[in-house]
DNA sequence: ATACACCTTGACGCAACGTCAAGGTCAACA
DNA sequence: TGTTGACCTTGACGTTGCGTCAAGGTGTAT
């Protein structure tokens, strides 16, 4: 089943404009252009476009939302559930928002006293939450990298060593990575080895393989407090090397 | 009770910025400045922040929130009841929402079946609930202005006859403005007539009065629909001719 | 062949602030 | 009395997530 933009426009109550600004920021990509250039969007577009429109709802940027769906360890599933528990939360937090209002009309009436700090109950604590949920600290440290790691490789018919391959090599690149770093050329023999080794990391998830996805996702590492710490401050001499390991092909 | 703009920042989790923001659109200036032009805040620019918190929250603009608190008919009870039942709706809209995720989870462990439109169900309905508030035609229309008046007249402490000679005022000001918007010429005697009808109008609900707020709000009649239909086309008239009137004192 | 609804890529606009920068204020403490 | 240090001020430019044209190509139907 292909879509056109209008008709995903349709369905999903997303403006065409809004659909076309996902796609330049690299956030949601129609799955094929036909010969004229329209744009035609697959059921999996849907599904990414559902996720987008869940992280939304709990006022994630886009450019945070772009990190968590194309990272590695990305699992639908866990994504879902963790959505339904924020989700929920923000539920519970409009509850409180609404015990706050029912306090006010009380006191409008003069049938109760509130102080200060009670008129803005239910505003607050929205903002910690919030801040929690920019860098996504909750979303990651709830899941232990290993269980959607797990499902991810699953779902990509990883069997039991090829999984154990993948990870063995996640952790000879975080190696080789600082080691190189020390040396600080970007351009040097060992740092083109641990960009040929990113690469074929990420090709253990990354059913099809393209240089411009590798420059993004490395630039990303760099912008992405998450990425960055994960890579122990190397994110940036990472970036430059699979730069110029893919400029030199 | 007098707070400077970092207590009320820290009170209400909204930032300095944003204080200072609310200030330069016309939506909440702090009761008085310190010698040395220091923002001072007092308990009922609390209430009015509340307010704007709680409008925010059901995804207003701003310049909508200003007309809603700026109008002569406000009355904070019916202000708050109607904040209640829509933030009851968002809250099932939230439900809706998460039954829908609860559906994708299904879906994805294969104990379900999913249509395209289910997948954005919650979302779209979204949509038009935000068209109706942004006009707010909903929030007219469930109080006639009848009852706002009255709220709003008895809490300025009117008596039924200034009640009265209040609303016949209002009367004969719709009358005396259309005649004269006949004419076309917003600088005439009978405009200047109008224009100073309009501030004994405002006179009764306004505590004390200034140029600016009237100059800001005879725009608004104009930048908003709800008054220029309330007005019948002749709100640009209106606004023309009071600005023409205290330009000449 | 022309009408019409659809699509494209710019490019500018806008709201609601965030984020400096440059400088004044004020209570406290040496 | 001078000097911190925390607070305040007013610009002014930057950012996000689109809305809103404008100018032009596409596709099918009559």
């Amino acid at each position: 089943m292909e879509y056109t933009i209008k008709q995903v426009a349709k369905l999903s109550g997303v403006t065409q404009r809004a659909l076309r600004h996902y796609e330049q920021v690299g956030l949601l990509s129609p799955r094929r252009k036909s010969g004229s250039g329209y744009r035609i969007y697959g059921k999996e577009d849907l599904v990414r476009l559902q996720q987008i429109l869940f992280y939304r709802e709990l006022n994630l940027g886009l450019s945070t939302i772009k990190s968590i769906c194309l990272d590695p360890d990305f699992d639908l599933e866990s994504a879902l559930t963790e959505q339904k528990r924020l989700l929920q939360e923000k539920r519970d937090q409009l509850d409180r928002l609404l015990l706050t209002l029912e306090h006010t009309l009380q006191e409008r009436k003069g049938e109760r006293m509130m102080t200060d700090q009670e008129r803005f109950e239910g505003f607050k604590r929205q903002l910690v939450e919030e801040n929690e949920k920019q860098y996504g600290k909750e979303v990651r440290e709830r899941y232990g990298k290993e269980t959607a790691q797990r499902a991810n490789a699953q779902m990509m018919g990883m069997d039991e060593s090829a999984y154990n391959e993948f990870t063995a090599l996640g952790e000879k690149l975080l190696e080789k990575l600082s080691e190189a770093a020390k040396l600080g050329d970007p351009t040097s023999v060992s740092a083109m080895e641990v960009a040929r080794m990113h690469k074929r990391w990420l090709g253990y998830t990354w059913g099809e393989y393209s240089a411009e996805a590798h420059r993004n996702l490395v630039q990303m590492y760099v912008d992405d407090e998450r990425f960055a710490s994960y890579y122990q401050g190397n994110a940036e001499f990472l970036r430059d090397a699979v730069h110029h390991f893919l400029d030199n092909n």
